[in-house]
RNA sequence: GCGCUCGUAGCUCAGCUGGAUAGAGCACUAGACUACGAAUCUAGGGGUCGGGAGUUCGAAUCUUCCCGAGCGCGCCA
C-alpha cells in the first residue's frame, strides 16, 4: 500500500476508535484530512492538517485534537516521532525503511504504478482540436491538441472511460468558401489562369484538391453555375482536408475516437430536436435583444428572433438560436452537439477551447446546464496562445497570404515528443513561448531534455549493472538525497489522481521536472561523495538497494511520459 | 461600457482546490570535472504574491472595489 493511503487508512481507524471511546464526536467527515510531504524538512517526513480541519466539526480546539491524535499516531508501526506545530499541524517522523519500502511498491506495479481509480469507470467526453476543416492544422492548434490528448491520457490512467472527440464544423459559410476556393483550383488544374479573390483561401494545399477534382470530374463542372457544383465540391474538399488533418494528428501521436459532423446534426434534425427539448422545458422564446453596449454595430436593427434563456443559467444575456434567414446559428448547432454528447456520454463533458472562444463559455455552460439539469456537467478549459520563436525572435506569419506555420512544419523541425512536452510546461491559460532553438537545446533550460536525460542516465546505470536484484535490504537507503527521490516517487500516485480530478495535465510535466531534478542531485552527490554512488564495488548490499532505486526512478519517469504519450529515451 | 482570463524574485514560471518562514529555473556571486554520462551539480543574495478592504485559527488561493495586460461582445465558426 502506498504510504499516504497507509497513513490515511490508519487515521480513519483512529477516528473510529476515538469516537467509540467517546473522546471525540462520532462519524467525523475526514475527507479533507490529508497526509502530505511538508515543504520544509524541519517539519518532518509527513504532516497532517487533521486537527485543524476537524476542529470545527468536532467542536474542539485544534491543539487539543492534535494532542489526542498524536498520542494515537505514535503507536503506528514505523512512526518514530510525532510533534505538534504551529496552529495544529501534526508532524511525523518515520523510520526511513517505510520510505524505502515504497520502492517495492513501484517495482511491483511497474508501469502501472500510479494508475488509480479516481474516475471509477465514469464516462467522460473530451472534445479538442476541432479546427475548421478548411486547411491543414497550423501551429496554434497544436497546444489545444496536446492539452486535450494529455488530459485524455491522464484521465484514462485514473480510471475514467474517456472518449476523445473532434467536432467538424462542416456546415457553415466557411466550408462554402472552401468549396469555392477548391473550385478555382479545379479550374486551374484544367488549365485556366486563375486569380484568387479576397475572401477565398489562398493556400497552396488546395492545388492538390483541385487536381483531384479535375481527375474525378473532368470538365463536368467547368464554368458551370455554382449551385451545380457547390455541395459536391464542399463535401469533397472537406473530406480531403480531413484526411490531412488526421495525418497531422497521427504525427502528433493523437488518435481520435470520433469525428462528429456538424452537417449531419443539421441534416438529420438534431438541431431541431435539441431546440425542441429546450422549448419544451421553457428555456426558449421569441424576443428582441438589446444592442451590445459600447461598440454598437453599424447595421444594428432590433429584430425578433428565437432566443435561449441563457441568462437564467448565469450568462449575461439571452442568446440567439436562429439567423435572420431562418438557418441555425453556430450556437444552435453547438447546443445540439452538446446535447448529443450528453446523450451518448451519460457523463461529464470537457471542451478544450482557444482563448478567442472565451466569450462563448458562459452560454455553452448555460446550455448544458439547461439540458442536463445539472451544474458542472461541462468543464471548458481555455488554452492561451503559443508564440513561435526562433532564437528569441518571433517567427513571422501571415495568415492572409496563406503561409502560416503548420503543425507538420513544427513536427518536422523538433519532433512530436518535444512538442507534446513543451506544450505542457505552462498552465493552459498562460501564453507560451515556443522557441525552436530552445526546445531542442541540450541544457538544463530545456525541460524535455532535462527529463529525458534523467531517464537516460538511469538506464545507463542499469545497463552497466548485472541486472537489478529482486531481493534487497532497502534499509540501507537512508541518505537525505536518496530519501528525497523516494519521497517524490511515492507522491506520484497522489499527484496523478489530483491532476486528473483537476483536469490539469501540465502538473505531470512539472512533476517530472521535479523528479528529474531530484535524481540529478542524487547523481551528483555520488560525485562529491563516492560512498553515495549507485554501484559500490565492495558493497553488493548497498549496490542492490540503489539499483532498485534507480530502476524505480526510471519506471516512474517513463510512466509519467507515457501518460502524456511521450516516449522515454534510453539514450540521448 | 460589459464579460472572461491573467498579474507571484531582474527575467520565464510553479504553487497539489484555504495551511506552517511563498518555491523552481535563468541571470548574478562563490564553488565542484583522475566522468557509474559535468549535456550536470552544490551554496548564497534577491519578494509589501499589482493595490486597498473583507471573510477566519490561517489568504498568492475565497468575496468586493480600484489599477494594468490579453481575448470576446446579434444573423463568423
Amino acid at each position: 500500500m502506498n504510504i499516504f493511503t497507509y497513513f490515511e487508512t490508519q487515521f480513519a481507524a483512529i477516528i473510529l476508535q476515538l469516537g467509540e471511546a467517546g473522546q471525540i464526536k462520532k462519524e467525523l467527515d475526514i475527507s479533507r484530512v490529508v497526509f502530505e510531504l511538508p515543504r520544509d524538512q524541519e517539519h518532518g517526513d509527513l504532516a497532517t492538517n487533521a486537527a485543524m480541519v476537524l476542529a470545527k466539526p468536532a467542536a474542539m480546539k485544534p491543539r487539543d485534537l492534535a494532542v489526542l491524535f498524536s498520542e494515537e499516531l505514535k503507536t503506528i508501526d514505523g512512526v518514530v516521532d510525532v510533534e505538534i506545530a504551529g496552529p495544529g499541524f501534526i508532524n511525523l517522523r518515520i523510520n526511513p525503511l517505510l520510505w524505502a519500502r515504497e520502492i517495492s511498491e513501484v517495482l511491483t506495479a511497474a508501469h502501472d504504478y500510479g494508475r488509480n481509480n479516481a474516475g471509477q469507470g465514469a464516462n467522460v467526453n473530451i472534445e479538442y482540436v476541432s479546427a475548421n476543416p478548411t486547411g491543414p492544422l497550423h501551429a496554434a492548434h497544436a497546444r489545444g491538441a496536446v492539452i486535450g490528448d494529455a488530459l485524455a491520457g491522464l484521465m484514462a490512467f485514473s480510471g475514467w472511460n474517456v472518449t476523445k472527440e473532434y467536432y467538424v464544423n462542416d456546415a457553415g459559410g466557411q466550408v462554402d468558401i472552401l468549396a469555392r476556393s477548391a473550385y478555382l483550383r479545379y479550374c486551374e488544374a484544367l488549365g485556366d489562369d486563375i486569380e484568387i479573390e479576397a475572401g477565398l483561401y489562398p493556400g497552396e494545399y488546395l492545388k492538390d484538391v483541385g487536381s483531384k477534382l479535375a481527375a474525378k470530374y473532368g470538365d463536368k463542372y467547368h464554368k458551370r453555375p455554382e449551385e451545380e457544383w457547390l455541395s459536391t465540391f464542399r463535401l469533397f474538399a472537406v473530406s480531403e482536408i480531413l484526411v490531412g488533418i488526421k495525418e497531422d494528428l497521427k504525427a502528433l501521436g493523437i488518435q481520435m475516437d470520433r469525428f462528429a459532423s456538424e452537417r449531419e446534426l443539421v441534416e438529420n434534425g438534431a438541431v431541431q430536436k435539441a431546440v425542441d427539448k429546450l422549448k419544451a422545458d421553457g428555456h426558449v422564446y421569441m424576443g428582441v435583444l438589446e444592442p451590445p453596449k459600447g461598440k454598437e454595430p453599424e447595421d444594428w436593427e432590433p429584430r425578433e428572433q428565437l432566443l435561449f434563456r441563457a441568462s437564467n443559467f448565469g450568462d449575461d444575456t439571452d442568446r440567439p438560436l436562429q439567423k435572420s434567414n431562418g438557418s441555425w446559428t453556430y450556437f444552435a448547432s453547438d447546443v445540439s452537439y452538446h446535447f448529443n454528447k450528453l446523450e451518448r456520454t451519460k457523463g461529464q463533458l470537457i471542451d478544450i477551447f482557444g482563448v478567442d472562444h472565451g466569450g462563448y463559455v458562459k452560454r455553452m455552460k448555460a446550455a448544458v446546464e439547461a439540458m442536463s439539469g445539472q451544474k458542472d456537467m461541462l468543464d471548458i478549459r481555455l488554452c492561451q496562445l503559443v508564440n513561435l520563436m526562433e532564437n528569441g525572435k518571433p517567427v513571422k506569419m501571415s495568415k492572409r497570404a496563406g503561409n502560416f506555420v503548420t503543425v507538420r512544419d513544427v513536427i518536422e523541425a523538433v519532433g512530436a515528443d518535444v512538442i507534446r512536452f513543451i506544450m505542457l510546461t505552462r498552465r493552459n491559460d498562460q501564453t507560451l513561448d515556443f522557441d525552436y532553438a530552445k526546445v531542442t537545446e541540450h541544457s538544463r533550460d530545456n525541460p524535455v531534455f532535462y527529463v529525458q536525460y534523467a531517464h537516460a542516465r538511469a538506464c545507463s546505470v542499469l545497463r552497466q549493472s548485472d541486472g537489478v536484484p529482486s531481493e534487497v535490504d532497502l534499509s540501507v537507503l537512508k541518505d537525505p538525497a536518496e530519501l528525497a527521490v523516494i519521497k517524490l516517487l511515492s507522491s506520484w500516485p497522489k499527484m496523478v489522481e489530483s491532476a486528473a480530478r483537476a483536469h490539469e495535465a501540465h502538473r505531470i510535466a512539472f512533476f517530472l521536472v521535479d523528479l528529474a531534478s531530484s535524481f540529478h542531485s542524487l547523481w551528483n552527490a555520488g560525485r562529491d561523495n563516492p560512498d553515495l554512488r549507485f554501484m559500490i564495488d565492495d558493497n553488493p548490499v548497498v549496490t542492490a538497494a540503489r539499483l532498485q532505486l534507480v530502476k524505480a526512478t526510471s519506471l516512474v519517469i517513463a510512466t509519467g511520459l507515457n501518460v502524456l504519450s511521450i516516449k522515454a529515451l534510453d539514450e540521448m
